[in-house]
DNA sequence: ATCTTTTTTTGACAATAATCAAATTATTCG
DNA sequence: CGAATAATTTGATTATTGTCAAAAAAAGAT
């Protein structure tokens, strides 16, 4: 079975009849390298799912750009304020291999949430999976140095260090490139 | 009409028949300062609201106390990894005035989200409220300095000073008390 | 292959906050 | 009230990371 269908069962099992109606809602695109996903300033409208490849969801703060988030390959990953609050994002989204992404629009998930008890909870599930990642991230950047951010990055996502430029990993785990790079020659 | 109610309304709206349901399934305490609402590796069953007082959620780390949220009057709050993944909690969520408190227990929650789906709903807006916040701290924790966070602490809830210990907010703003101690006096 | 551009590393220094220790001020309780 | 305890402030020092600048290495383009 496809992984994505794993990810959806494991997130909550869904009746045959639920699971036809949701999956027919997801779109499914080839995008090159470098292309967005979500503009700046656009509403993010898209739950994403990248089945191959990295995405970045950036944004700028005083002129520079901070690496919010990284999806490797099959996880699901949006613009949380933007997509739940229907408003302009300021967030961006961007692949940085070529990709091949699944995205359910805001209007048809919803609908389908209304329409169907099984797929709210779905959701619900979903999103409680998003806060308690949240919760755990935040305790990260707040009580670890580092270094330690750094190393259960690696162990999480081996690949990441080839597949991603040093700066958007520093950002990404809240420190600028220079200290990551001494963080790297320390071995 | 009672703010606990109001706040349930501003989250989703249920009908007359859900919202009773709903309501029954809460429980009333009151309870004194230095009460324990979950004790430390005890499961944290419910999902709490403060009506009146102040609740302290914290979690021991090397030793120390480390303060994760402060509820002050009218807010919801719980152990969000306890609850949801009903294993013990590191947290443990005490009072520290007097207080009144409502508490819906996880089974119940639980049950009604599977028989009523608007309550599920309701539910499902409630975390998604929860997450869109859990965004904001973190960009706050990882960008703000520590005195621009502890002013919006101030202007979000002015009456914090006179009704929490100093070593609490610091240890919630991740800081020092020391470092708080010598914000403070810069004025 | 070499030139250009981008990415990463290194160095010097500054800033922020943590740590440890002690003094001072508040609060609680008999 | 006044002693005991707890909370807060202050001081001196250290550690961590950021900032700015430049060099080195790697990647991309012609």
């Amino acid at each position: 079975m496809e992984i994505f269908h794993k990810r959806i069962d494991g997130i909550s099992i869904l009746s045959p009849e639920s699971k036809t109606a949701f999956l027919q809602a997801w779109d499914e695109w080839s995008v090159p390298k470098d292309h967005f996903l979500v503009r700046e300033n656009a509403i993010a409208n898209h739950l994403f799912y990248i089945k191959k490849g990295v995405a970045r969801i950036y944004y700028f703060k005083n002129g520079k750009e901070i690496t919010e988030w990284l999806a490797l390959d099959n996880e699901f990953f949006f613009s949380i304020i933007s997509f739940f609050e229907q408003k302009p994002s300021n967030l961006l989204i961007q692949t940085i291999e070529p990709a091949t992404v699944l995205g359910i629009h805001h209007d048809k998930l919803m609908a389908l949430c209304d329409q169907n008890h099984e797929i709210e909870r779905w959701f619900r599930k979903a999103i409680t999976g998003s806060l308690i990642l949240s919760q755990y991230r935040m305790d990260s950047i707040q009580f670890e140095a580092a270094q330690q951010r750094y190393e259960k990055l690696l162990a999480n996502y081996p690949s990441i260090v080839q597949r991603v430029p040093l700066s958007y990993i520093a950002s990404f785990l809240g420190i600028t490139q220079e200290t990551l790079s001494r963080i790297r020659s320390n071995h």
